[in-house]
DNA sequence: AAATCATATGCAAAAAGTTGCATATAAAAA
DNA sequence: TTTTTATATGCAACTTTTTGCATATGATTT
């Protein structure tokens, strides 16, 4: 499962309690690796169940201790392990694809609006890539370095997402005729 | 659920056995949608049981009774229904991206090598795709009619693949340097 | 004639993901 | 000061998907 190990990948780099890291998760592979705020904290205790990821509870006045989790030796062989081992490719379910396949039984603006819909969150997405982008591109080289990954990764989703709202416009012409 | 309306799509326009039907499915529907033969056998079932489909037993010379599956009013109902009502935005998980993010990890000729069968996979996609394409394409246009929305769920198809391979082209020369 | 392959079905267990709650603190707004 | 909102956690039930069998027929090889 991708899941344990996109998390393991974040420990790798730097330890952090669940709260932590389902932030870090949504802001940095949450583009490309959809899970829910359960799904990441019962991976986290699983993992820690299989000993790749260990915890240690640190004191805080007041508020309930801070349980954070980091890598263990065991953790570090497993996601290497993983990375070296062929994934599949991406399995694609797009359900507004069935519905465009089977839109003749219901009336061209319902899909025309949903659509736009579809088309709007699209475009806040590859805005959001970006502006990330950017970032990015103004850092100095030097600091460029670390991020060049997942750099990568965000040009897939800049690329994606130009491409959906291109496909969209067709769409929408054909929608209009 | 998706898979469901996705069968129900299949069999508004003709009905079937459960072979024909994953058949039609695996062809027309499974580039957007993913679906395995226990997935479609189960759902038919399902379908059967709730009775928005239903069920013929033709006889056959020697081999066992053929089951036709075809559609009630109940089931063409809730197909509308479905149609009306908002789908989601298409969730992505692409485990690719979430090793090529972890991929400082590993040697980038590993990188580079699963870079190159997954462009492999999709190359041989859009082709498909393009062929398809040209099929309908070449039809007359009193015959492309019916077509017209399967086909732009085939040009999804044909964006999405140029795009993934844009950026494989991308990360390979990355990779390169 | 025996073995194998493509066709044509389906069950059942396990894994993964979704949905709906539930809790508790702290800060901010009404 | 009570209510709401953001932070920070997690369980449990359910749905969906995946994986691994299992079966039976007809056609094709060996």
């Amino acid at each position: 499962m991708s899941l344990k190990h996109a998390i393991l990948t974040l420990l790798e780099t730097e330890e952090g309690s669940g709260y932590d890291l389902l932030k870090r998760f949504k802001a940095r592979l949450g583009f490309f690796w959809n899970a829910s705020h359960q799904q990441i904290y019962s991976q986290l205790k699983t993992l820690h169940q299989d000993g790749l990821i260990d915890c240690t509870l640190e004191a805080q006045q007041g508020k309930p201790d801070r349980k954070v989790y980091h890598m263990t030796q065991a953790g570090h062989d497993a996601l290497v392990k993983w990375l070296e081992n062929p994934v599949k490719v991406d399995k694609v379910n797009d359900a507004l694809l069935v519905k465009l396949y089977g839109g003749h039984l219901i009336d061209k603006n319902k899909l025309k609006q949903e659509l736009s819909e579809h088309k709007a969150i699209h475009q806040r997405m590859l805005d959001t890539f970006l502006n990330l982008e950017q970032e990015y591109l103004n850092l100095p080289k030097t600091k460029q370095k670390p991020f060049e990954l997942p750099y990568l990764t965000l040009r897939r989703g800049i690329l994606g997402e130009k491409a959906w709202l291109d496909w969209a416009e067709e769409v929408e012409s054909y929608l209009k005729g």
